[in-house]
DNA sequence: TGTTATGTTAAATACATACTGAACGTTTTG
DNA sequence: CAAAACGTTCAGTATGTATTTAACATAACA
């Protein structure tokens, strides 16, 4: 454990940066931002390497991501020409663009490959039996109707109430 | 493209396959639960060998894991002793107790490493000036009112509902 | 203008872990 | 009871990707 670094915060450190490798983030992304989070005063690229002790190179795109999620915040100090950041604790709103980014993307993907499944089918492009096409057709609508389910579900006013 | 198989099948399969692993979670789960989705009737671990390419050991642990999650079902063909299994397909459940598992288990390390933050701190077991014990005590109370809240989203009927 | 400070990028490396292959225990079959 | 059929497990390998390193571009400085 570096030692200018309060033992606590330490902790906090670890568990976050165990989180987000789990998630398949990076380790990195969660000690950076456990680290903004229990600093008093802002932070620069050199402030998280040293703490962290970890590459500057590592520092640059991790901020840079948690900047896109909007989980830190650029910040401007007068007389130095340094970049800082500091943690922003909407937390709710960081999770929500995370995952907006996470599957946001690949709602989209299954969107056109759904389209395009049903036209090939209903054109006769495939051939096959009967029974196996109404099968398809059959998975295809349930298909269907679970993405429509879970746009409702993301744009329901509760939910977007609640990850405000 | 295994031949045996639905050219749009595989593209489901290969989609599918991406997004589990994107999420941390291991390609092969993606790849059979498609597979065994687009199947009109149960499968085997060597179907899943066969239809996939990859290894009877992967799917072994893989359709364990999915079981778990109530993603996929056994079920029983009389006159053979070989494991079949079929997809289930209440997507809603199935996310919620996969996300259960994920972050279930990480809830609990997180509340029980706050307690014991502010426990620490109260004590004065850590020894620091009064400005930086009150910068941390109000970011412990922030962390555990998200805590707090975060229960109360899980839990909500709404939510509860809509995930069954 | 040359020099230093800073953030970014791309190639190389390291690392975590998903997956394979073979061996094992169990159960069925003949 | 022997032999085959299954599912599981675990050590080893392969694979993806996070991280580092070093070179680069840009802007401030003196």
């Amino acid at each position: 454990m570096p030692d200018n670094l309060h033992p606590l915060v330490y902790r906090f450190i670890e568990d976050a940066g165990n989180t987000t490798q789990s998630f398949g983030v990076g380790r990195v992304i969660g000690q950076i931002y456990a680290f903004l989070y229990f600093s008093p005063s802002p932070e620069t690229l050199d402030g998280m390497r040293d703490g962290l002790g970890i590459s500057k190179g590592s520092a640059s795109i991790a901020v840079r991501q948690l900047e896109q999620w909007g989980a830190v915040q650029k910040v401007w100090v007068k007389g130095d020409r340094k970049d800082y950041y500091t943690a922003k604790d909407a937390f709710g709103k960081i999770i929500k663009n995370a995952i907006l980014e996470m599957v946001g993307k690949k709602m989209g993907d299954y969107e056109s490959l759904l389209a395009e499944a049903r036209e090939q089918l209903e054109s006769g492009a495939i051939e096959d039996d009967a029974d196996r096409i109404a099968f398809m057709q059959e998975r295809l609508e349930h298909l269907q109707k679970f993405q429509r389910w879970s746009h409702q579900l993301w744009n329901s006013p509760m939910l977007q109430t609640l990850l405000k």
